[in-house]
DNA sequence: TTTATTAATGATTATTTTGCATTAATGGAT
DNA sequence: ATCCATTAATGCAAAATAATCATTAATAAA
């Protein structure tokens, strides 16, 4: 059954005529005559009571005008949806990003996606360090913003932002610049520091700064979240190697002295995944770089 | 866009191979492979992810999948519905019927007609005499039981059913049998009557049955309700007379004498009305007879 | 590297739909 | 009553659409 013989339908229940309705809908008195024709057979149900005079709806005709009407609505209602799905516009994707980057780059990003797709649904994730490939590659997040590079396969990354290493001290600290930073004073400072897994890039840069003054730091406080690592620097209990973007949070009785040491800020997604969602939300983000 | 093709592609979403679904539906895996992208160009969307090897579901696809499943349920219930209505299965039909047998016989009637279309819905409804003919040309009634013929072109009518008319009098009433009943003692009674309508075939019945005694009766109540009437006639109030079939209704305290007089039930409706509810409707009522 | 599997596609055939011309029924006008 | 205008159905030919068969091309597994 087609559902344009359900719009012709439709038409000649509101005009009752067949060359009027014809004529409206571009084809002959004929074909409309033969399209009703088969409808009805395909049905069982005649539609019309009809002579070579008058046209009129029958009982089960008028049923089917008032139903049909309504599916033909909803119809066009999913196929908008769908093609807005397949267009990339609609839909869900998750992202994980670091904590470091939430008052920084991502409110801006998150701006920038939601004025160019405002019906697609966003959900940030925060994910450990050590999850983060596992959800991606199982389909929990679609996104992931990290600041190492991913070597697995199936999974792409590119790098999309880099910011400076700073070192995150009270405000009365003796550490005003770099230039009070020593390898003799450093190596008095207790140091609050980022979990820093095998082979992660992100610690490997903060183990260069650290040997640039040849230094083994004290280390009595890890955290893998740099909000708690600030409150900490803010209660005394040490300072802090932190990315620059920090400085977006609330910083108040913080100071960060920017360090010659830059770290990058990958996205990492599946390659084969053709969510018409994710690859706008890529190619914006790329865009925008 | 064919229904046909939805089911095919459901099908295939189900099965996400073609070769298989092709030979489950009977067609070719090449027809299968066309009416795919038919339908894929028509929506402007992609179904499937598929190369020569694996076939997947697109976000929009599964969407589809969901919606389309609902959908074609919907619409096969209505269809079922329709066809239904065209078998006059299903609908409503609205009967006017007269009070006077609502006792009678149409209990039978509508016990007949629910046992033989069971899913059909019956409305009853108590017209005045006067309006109950242009209730039935204007759809308001589809079928009304009258006790009068209706000389309308465009109504048929038939005789279903003759009862005769019956003296009803308090139980303590000196009238005990026909005998009882001479132009002397018709004269004193008070009379409870029907409004008698201009031209009223049951009206002039009842001036018959007053002729034949050569009485004028002195009416000094009147209503349109049997109900009414019979309740006026146990509390004293006068005497009256109705048809018999009122004996079925709850008559304790009453006295019905039959009398030598018929009264006819028609049905009556439109002569040009094809819902199939009422022909098969009309047809029982006929054939029980 | 070879083989088996499998979706797509070109060419042909089959089916369905359309348009044109005509027919037949019917309501209204004379 | 008769004729006329209107209008839905229909036979036939043409056009459009869909199906099948045979083949191709990609690719996962042996």
């Amino acid at each position: 059954m087609d559902l344009r013989s359900i719009k012709y339908f439709i038409a000649l229940a509101n005009e009752l005529h067949y060359w009027n309705t014809a004529a409206k809908m571009n084809i002959t008195q004929s074909a409309l005559s033969r399209q009703i024709q088969s409808l009805e057979s395909e049905l069982n149900v005649v539609l019309f009571d009809r002579n070579k005079r008058n046209v009129k709806l029958t009982p089960a005709g008028s049923f089917l005008k008032q139903k049909w009407e309504v599916e033909l609505n909803e119809l066009d209602f999913i196929h908008n949806f769908a093609r807005q799905i397949h267009l990339g516009e609609r839909g869900t994707i998750k992202i994980a990003h670091p904590d470091s980057i939430s008052a920084s780059i991502m409110p801006d990003l998150l701006a920038t996606i939601s004025s160019e797709f405002p019906k697609l649904q966003i959900e940030l994730v925060q994910v450990l360090y050590e999850n983060q490939q596992a959800f991606l590659s199982n389909y929990k997040i679609d996104l992931a913003i990290t600041r190492d590079t991913n070597n697995t396969s199936g999974i792409k990354s590119t790098k999309i932002y880099t910011d400076n290493l700073a070192l995150v001290v009270p405000e009365d600290h003796p550490y005003k610049t770099i230039k009070d930073v020593s390898t003799l004073s450093l190596a008095e400072q207790r140091f609050i520091l980022p979990t820093i897994d095998e082979g992660s890039s992100y610690g490997l840069i903060i183990q260069n700064f650290f040997k640039s003054f040849d230094v083994v730091p004290e280390v009595y406080l890890q955290s893998e979240f740099g909000s708690t690592i600030i409150a900490l620097v803010k209660k005394h209990l040490g300072i802090a190697i932190l990315p620059d973007s920090y400085l977006h949070h609330e910083s108040t009785g913080l100071r960060f002295i920017k360090l010659p040491f830059e770290t990058d800020l990958y996205i990492n997604w599946r390659a084969d995944d053709h969510n018409p969602v994710l690859s706008n939300v890529l190619n914006l983000i790329l865009k925008k770089l």
